[in-house]
DNA sequence: CGCAACTTTGAGTGAATTCAAGTATTGTGG
DNA sequence: CCACAATACTTGAATTCACTCAAAGTTGCG
């Protein structure tokens, strides 16, 4: 599938990070320790990839899932057009292809758009687990729904002004990296480029640039050289008209 | 929930209808007599409801999922300014809410578009189902999993210019259709304002009109007093691009 | 150091919007 | 059955937002 990337077995760091991956996972909804084993022993080789790789390539079978571990990877389809829609960002802690133990087939490549460490879970592990472990289960597909109900809110986002629609973004890596520990309140890093924030926002890569010089001169979040810096977080979130909720980041009460 | 409507238990043909419309499902997924009894009996009561009742309010906790026997439902968001995101439409015979076994809350409204029949099933006995049959649990969550198909699509489809936006609707909404028999090659009954269109597809109503005259003058597809007529489906579908791959309307092996 | 990829800026174009007015179409009460 | 209101549809004209094309400036990497 990917080349010239070998698969290894996970080794001591690996599984602390898997485990704090996990954990993150977990202030979703609380696991037992026994359900953590169990999610955590679904997770077997972790593979390192270039920028570039594509990681599923659509109309083809899928036989694992995966937690991304580091980097950033895109859900894009590639227009006979030469266009790209990017549909879908995922970041560190991610489970990707979770819909792919129901969903065998992608219509559209699954992409890492920078260099990426990456841990499959065969569908036949995770199978097991919906056969098992029903509440297991249920966080599996919560973390699907999820996906969708992102979907949902860039599909409302692509109705607002240019302006809107990369400020909301920007809100929105906030809030996930946060999760895991990769942003704060100020700043974040986003080693992205203008093309690839204009395919996840359909726009072009210089209106892209002309809307972030916007953003800077408003004083409302400076992207320069990969790094995000969010002077008020709140004036940021008010012009963008962010609402975190749709990323369901506090506890679901099972 | 719904002003003056009453909730009544299924009558010999509301059953009848059930039946047929789980049978639409079934399209996805072959299920044992057993299974297809267990769903039919998580139904319990039927309302209907006039065009433009709020199903489920934003921000509302969520004890039941739906099926949707007859009309057109939207899930809407309802910007500050006044203007209106529909990021998903429902037909006859879609299983609503179904996420909200995992999510008990929205931050968009679910409405009725139009006069329609809908009949309930209570989380308690979806939440039983997940609990003691993991194969339908699999087909469940199949569903939410094929609607977050759709909402890629529709990014992506925001994409592209506005006649390709109003064309892969129209394509979208004749396959849906088809698969519960209210649609053939050649037309469809289709019964939403302009308006309506134009929030799905993220232009305003005026320049629905005006593509939808275009569509008619190039022959590509008639849509007039709520009817949509195509000539000439594979010409409609090459123009906008489409592949109903992303309904995953055949069966899944499972 | 030099090439390649990415970023930045300018000028002109075009698609979709807003604003505005007028024409069906539908439903309702007299 | 008609008059009237309300809603939906249609068309025109002017404007705006975002795009394309083009070129210069940066950055990073081999």
């Amino acid at each position: 599938m990917a080349t010239g990337t070998s698969r290894v077995d996970p080794g001591p760091q690996d599984v602390a990070q898997i485990i704090r991956l996990i954990c993150a996972i977990e202030r979703r909804d609380a696991l037992s320790q026994e359900e953590r084993e169990v999610l955590a022993s679904t997770i077997s080789s972790i593979r390192a990839v270039p920028a570039g790789t594509v990681l599923v390539r659509a109309h083809q079978t899928i036989n694992e899932s995966t937690l991304l571990l580091e980097g950033f990877v895109a859900r894009q389809y590639d227009q006979p057009t030469g266009q790209r829609e990017i549909t879908a960002l995922h970041l560190p802690g991610d489970f990707l292809d979770l819909h792919s133990l129901t969903l065998k087939e992608l219509d559209h490549d699954v992409v890492a758009l920078t260099p990426a460490r990456v841990a499959s879970a065969p569908h036949e592990c995770l199978r097991r687990v919906t056969e098992t472990h029903p509440h297991l289960t249920r966080l599996l597909w919560f973390l699907t729904t999820v996906d969708a109900a992102m979907h949902r809110q860039w599909i409302a986002v692509l109705g607002q002004a240019a302006a809107g629609r990369v400020a909301h973004l920007l809100c929105e890596l906030q809030a996930r990296l946060a999760l895991v520990g990769l942003a704060n309140e100020h700043e974040y890093a986003l080693p992205l480029t203008q093309m690839d924030l204009a395919d996840m926002t359909g726009l072009t890569s210089v209106h892209v640039n002309r809307t972030l010089r916007k953003l800077r001169e408003s004083n409302l979040a400076d992207v320069r050289g990969g790094q995000v810096k969010i002077p008020d977080i709140h004036a940021l979130r008010g012009f963008a008209e962010f609402d975190p909720a749709y990323l369901y980041m506090r506890r679901q009460p099972s």
